[in-house]
DNA sequence: TGCAGATGTTTGCAGCAACAAATGTCTACA
DNA sequence: TGTAGACATTTGTTGCTGCAAACATCTGCA
């Protein structure tokens, strides 16, 4: 007998929760270095694209992603300089800044996006029944409830209960 | 509408997923931090202490964790400078070493893999009725199995269909 | 035996991230 | 109006990581 339990059955389950997060991230790098982006990279224009104007503060942009704000800072600026995103003064508050996706951001996340989409189904939705599927969010949901009790930053409170990829 | 849909539900389920995720390490740190330990040390005791003799070579380490060889090298330089790991030559193969929990380790360990085995309690298998873990634990087995098909480095192959942890 | 290629580990280097401090701006209150 | 403290962002610094190269050792084959 080792000096741990080898086989608790906590450890398992976190370890499976760990395995298949970092597989299938790794699984889905190749799309987004195909395309010359990181995970943060693409995680950043994504959600420019789906916010009002396509255009997010960044703090809030900080807030949405785990990144702390000095590390938006420097994405912002790497796509800044590749042209997918510009910084744009805001007219209310001259401290803050709004990230924007540029045309080319726009069409690099278009570009991206399907054959994203694509790697999620492949390895996630599709591997589970519809009723499987559904227990297995609702799983996650009960355990997001618990472990980020607030979740939804910079976005308009009312919608957006789960905005997805809130990392 | 803008650019991208908004709750395209496999956009959804990988965010909730990485919501999850995040959030659980993010919840667990705390019990790390406190022993004056990083997440990558824990794992690194914890896979030792549960590997014959407590000991795993350099690259089989590297192999169960996802960091790289050199990557593992340098935990390892970190611990070994702690006191928490010694390095100990291969008999059989002088270009291998094994990584070795000391007692300092193994004490460590013993101390905080209660307090770990109690986050992972109140954030995950605590949260689930006995019916909803073992469907969504099913599940996760489901998706490891096609995101991670050879996920057993360096144990004897016989034991453990699923090692936790494996990151 | 001797050598070519494979394998295990470490080191040099460059990139990314967090933390704390600095800077500029806003807000509230006297 | 003037000022103190809050807030948004950036910059300086430090630590961690992967990749590629270097180095040592092993294996198989002539």
């Amino acid at each position: 007998m080792d000096v741990v339990h080898i086989d608790d059955p906590r450890l398992t389950a976190m370890g499976l929760l760990t395995e298949v997060y970092t597989g299938l991230t790794a699984r889905m790098q190749p799309v987004f270095s195909a395309a010359g982006l990181s995970e943060i990279d693409f995680e950043t224009l994504l959600r420019l694209g789906r916010s009002p104007h396509q255009r997010l503060r960044m703090s809030d942009l900080a807030a949405q992603t785990s990144l702390s704000t000095s590390g938006v800072t420097r994405v912002v600026d790497r796509l800044e300089r590749d042209n997918l995103v510009a910084r744009v003064a805001c007219s209310s508050d001259r401290r803050a800044s709004y990230a924007t996706l540029t045309d080319a951001g726009r069409a690099k996340l278009e570009q991206v996006l399907p054959l994203h989409l694509n790697d999620i189904d492949e390895c996630l939705t599709s591997l589970l029944s519809e009723e499987e599927l559904e227990a297995f969010l609702a799983a996650l949901r009960t355990i997001r409830d618990v472990v980020r009790p607030c979740a939804t930053a910079g976005i308009t409170r009312e919608l957006a209960p789960e905005f997805g990829h809130s990392a």
